[in-house]
DNA sequence: CTGAACATATTGGTTAGACCATTTCCGCTA
DNA sequence: TAGCGGAAATGGTCTAACCAATATGTTCAG
């Protein structure tokens, strides 16, 4: 019966008024609402499957279409992951760091908001957690970071140092805070400064040996629980990196993203 | 011409073999992902409006349901407002802050990540700030806090005192660094507070007269200019915040969310 | 001439039924 | 036993139509 929906299905006597007041906007969000709650509620956990679009339309009792477009936004939201074929259907997937990195990326390379923003909400953020880190990196967290301070020195010999490893290093540096939030907070950060950087191609000379050298003070530092010394050391890494951005006119000065 | 479409549009005769490799995955996402180029190059600039879904189905020779889907992605990422009526359509939006705090508060929800947690990023980031806030606070600035603080100390005395008012006195204080990334930052991260918080039903008891009081005294330190002693008080006042929330076992140890 | 009621065109929202492509699985054949 | 081939399940797409909301033009009464 096509078009018995959104305007409240008056039926056809006397239950007519009791409906009124509803008619709320879209059907498929109020679908993605109750999914969404599900998922929030652990009734619906990470690795669980939906029923297939066309149990879901029975249920619902809306058509295909409305059911496939929730799911798209549910999709887009991160929270099922949709496969095809047998077996296929919507799976539930806890949103990763990841995901809402992306968001970030898309915000940061959108909003009126420079490199130069950025780099000042990192500096911000990543000397102050060096405290954190000083106090609970453990012997793994201070092995971690040497292998990766060891790779980068190989890596800058063979010029082959790439932003993606100085992002590992940060992140890695910020996970030893042993607070999630936190390793969320910097990965987020690295993503879309990675992406921006990459685009305007300005990747290749952004860590001297210098910088290299400073990531491995700065392991010794902590594995002293030498916070002020990290802190100094952190604090000249960043600001030479935020330099060299403010260098390139192309990422310092406009728009992270093209721009416009 | 049902079914022409993902098989690579065979056409009748000799074309066939010419088309094979692609066969990309949905189409939906091509159009999505076009559209995105298209605002991220800035061919498209907030406000403009898309063309209508049938004209949309005309250019890219697809069915309305598949542009539909695309314009459901776009929507769900935050890159199109949709309308409806005549002169309505798809008008491209800059994705807010708003939005992208929603995918964090999301995130908050559902990571297995603790209010503790939270707090503790929040102190690093909102001490962090201080001096820059400290240094950079116009008169402007200053003057909204004030009525911020007056508005929190007649609600308080009203009893109705919510967790919002005091986000956004905690927000409008980032605000005055004059940086959008960490407004941005602080914003999000007092949506899942606020949240998490609503949920928990612990919403009353969070601000007592003392920490009113001290988002007075903190707006006097900032227009003083007393780095050291809004450092002070913001510390004080945060960790007062911080052992509020560790002393309700359901926002504190749990996750932020109801949690499976 | 002015204003309000009505008609119309534009546009998104939804439905029904169909067909295709992909993937899994089970049974059949060599 | 091993491999192959055909259901069956499931998402992806199409068409054609109608409904609901909105803006605009048009008409008629005052």
């Amino acid at each position: 019966m096509p078009g018995s929906a959104s305007g409240g299905a008056p039926g056809d006597r006397s239950t007519a008024d009791l409906f009124s007041p509803v008619s709320v906007g879209r059907i498929s969000e109020v679908i993605v609402e109750q999914m969404r709650i599900l998922i929030r509620e652990g009734k619906l956990v990470p690795g669980d499957r939906l029923p297939s679009e066309r149990s879901l339309c029975e249920r619902f009792g809306v058509s295909r279409v409305t059911v496939r477009e929730a799911l798209r936004v549910l999709e887009a939201s991160g929270l099922v992951e949709i496969r095809v074929g047998a077996r296929g259907g919507a799976f539930v997937t806890l949103p990763s760091s990841e995901r809402v990195g992306e968001g970030l990326a898309e915000l940061l390379t959108l909003a009126p908001m420079t490199a130069s923003d950025v780099t000042e909400a990192r500096m911000v953020f990543e000397l102050g957690i060096l405290p954190l880190v000083v106090e609970r990196a453990t012997d793994e967290d201070i092995a971690d970071l040497r292998v990766l301070v060891e790779q980068g020195l190989s890596a800058l010999e063979a010029g082959s140092y790439t932003m993606a490893m100085s992002a590992a290093f940060h992140v890695r540096v910020a996970s030893s805070t042993h607070n999630p939030a936190i390793e969320m907070l910097v990965q987020s950060f690295h993503g879309p400064m990675l992406m921006s950087l990459q685009q305007a191609q300005v990747a290749a000379p952004l860590m001297g040996p210098r910088g290299a050298h400073e990531h491995f003070e700065l392991v010794e530092a902590i594995e002293q629980r030498d916070a002020e010394r990290a802190h100094a050391i952190m604090s000249r890494h960043l600001q030479r990196t935020a330099g060299r951005l403010a260098e390139n006119p192309e990422s310092g000065q406009a728009n992270v993203g093209g721009g416009q």
